[in-house]
DNA sequence: CTGAAAGCGCTTACAG
DNA sequence: CTGAAAGCGCTTACAG
């Protein structure tokens, strides 16, 4: 069984490599190529299960029908979700992914871009660490399609898709407020992300807008490597201290996910001692001890919008750039202090 | 700001092609190419920030350097963690990987296949739906290099990397015996999946050692693409028939997560009422209430052995078939009924 | 209606 | 120590 290349086609059919290539390419008609030789070619491509060696194609024609995907973490359910729905999107129109995650690391992300490249994407979706400004820029300069999602760079113009995080921690809050909350903590991710930065402040406009006003010391920073281990003292800090909270919020799911965990082995009853919001969820956050209220992400949209304005912008179709800010949704369960 | 081309270099420092693919590929002094020109070339390179065209690299070199992963789904916990890890193993050592989601149908993993052979992938790593045996057949008949992860070919002879899925489920449900449970029911994927009727023989073979008789009303099944709307059913059946069940296992996470739902929506008391385990894990199963018990599978370990064992194949440095079945662990929590 | 030929951007024997 | 040339397997003007 070996490989069979379109010169082996036209050899056995006696005709040439380009009949052969324009009648796979489905460019026979428009080439006058005979119904006959159309048919016996297809048909032996078909018989001899010939494929055409995309390396080659890609070569060619000047582009390899594939996109790439940088993200924080495949292994993160948001990421995978969004990873899943992408690449959904993008088979269906005849596009193959290659996906890397950067883990954060704002240098292995520029490295990243740069093999996509070498390998001749044909576009980018990236979920940046918002620290790689240059290369946001490098690619603008040399006009190459790419769409940022989950996270943009909010002082460069670029095509997006993101979330408003804003609005989804201050609904959040303000929700928790209705429920007669008002010394609300906060717990996100040591500084540096631009969207956690925009969640912290959806959170503190929603107090100030309720009068109240925020404290520093209700604010907890963990960092992203070893928020296991420093979620206790945060946890207690908040939860012991003389201003101890009476709900907390958390920038993201596994952070909410670690804080439970903290609150239950402190005994601190949830809702009833200390309500607790999570934005985004796991999977299960509707089953844990009590159901974590949440401010959901619109994963399926984002990826689907993505490669929608990535294929505008591959087919050059657009000019400009498409920024498109998605809705948050809160779901309201047991945590928040609901009956 | 322009492309660069292998071939402005050598024009741009008076050198051949020949010269500066040499140095650019670390030939240089094999090659007894002076340092003086190696410095020149790496200098200019670097400076005018050259990128090589990998499909042009590839098709001339005959390898493309990509790992092509086919799995059920990446949205799936399971699978997102797994490929995280092969994307990192890869990436470490010089590949990128490009993936698809069969969504569990053989025709389309079988198309999945043939693409990722057009794209002229070194290597294959697979989680199959185990219906695929032709396509198999095909790719160990022109001796390509793969191997089968988490689901492989029982009557096949290739490389995999799986788990022990009898063992898994013999183990939860010996332990679900242990606690005095004796009407133990199993939940199950409408047959078809291999692994699942593996994980459905180790809590029978449990019970038979027990001397316990399996109860063909004690095993429910549901579909994949319908277990939400099924499971309230099953689950009905299986807590409220005359010989109603006092443990379930899952086998699977998401229908233990399901499962549990439904459990809480019946008022059924678990564990006290009905004891739960589940085959796999979602993130927040130690913060359910109850926390569950889980059946894990060493997902970095899947994914590490799978790309050594993969580059081992495709750099032919071993012969016969190497297969690796791991050990489960069983995590004990409180909805199997302890403490 | 169909073919010969150039070209995509690399790598790599081979020759000197 | 270095270069000219062939080749990887396609696509696509161009010519007839």
């Amino acid at each position: 069984m070996k490989r069979l290349f379109l010169k082996d086609i036209a050899k056995e059919l006696n005709v040439s490599k380009t009949t052969v290539s324009l009648v796979l390419n489905n460019k026979g008609d428009e080439n006058k190529i005979s119904q006959d030789t159309q048919q016996r070619i297809l048909a032996y491509a078909k018989e001899h299960n010939y494929v055409p060696n995309q390396l080659a194609r890609g070569l060619s024609r000047g582009k390899s029908e594939t996109i790439g995907l940088i993200i924080p973490n495949i292994s993160d359910v948001f990421y995978a979700r969004i990873a899943g729905f992408i690449e959904r999107q993008a088979k269906g129109l005849g596009y193959t992914v290659i996906f890397s995650s950067s883990y954060e690391d704002p240098q292995k992300e520029g490295e990243l871009i740069k093999s996509m490249l070498d390998r001749q994407v044909d576009g980018l979706i990236v979920a940046s660490t918002q620290k790689n400004q240059s290369e946001i820029d490098a690619l603008k300069n040399i006009n190459f399609p790419f769409v940022l999602i989950d996270r943009h760079y909010p002082d460069r113009e670029t095509d997006y898709v993101i979330v408003d995080n804003f609005e989804g921690t201050k609904k959040a809050t303000e929700h928790l407020i209705d429920q007669g909350r008002n010394k609300i903590g906060f717990v996100t991710l040591k500084p540096g992300l631009e969207v956690m930065q925009q969640r912290l402040v959806g959170y503190q406009d929603a107090l100030i807008n309720a009068g109240i006003k925020p404290d520093k010391n209700h604010v907890s920073e963990v960092s992203r490597e070893n928020f296991m281990e420093e979620m206790g003292l945060e946890i207690k800090k908040l939860v012991e201290s003389s201003s101890s909270v009476d709900a907390i919020v958390f920038s993201t799911h596994y952070l909410a996910a670690a804080g439970l965990r903290e609150l239950k082995r402190l005994n601190v009853e949830v809702p009833k001692e200390v309500a607790v919001v999570s934005f985004d969820e796991l999977n299960a956050f509707d089953l844990t001890d009590p159901p974590i209220t949440s401010i959901t992400q619109p994963a399926s949209e984002i990826g689907r919008q993505a490669v929608d304005i990535l294929m505008d912008k591959m087919e050059g179709k657009t000019n400009g750039s498409i920024e498109r800010i998605l809705e948050t949704k809160l779901t309201i369960r047991k945590s928040c202090g609901v009956a």
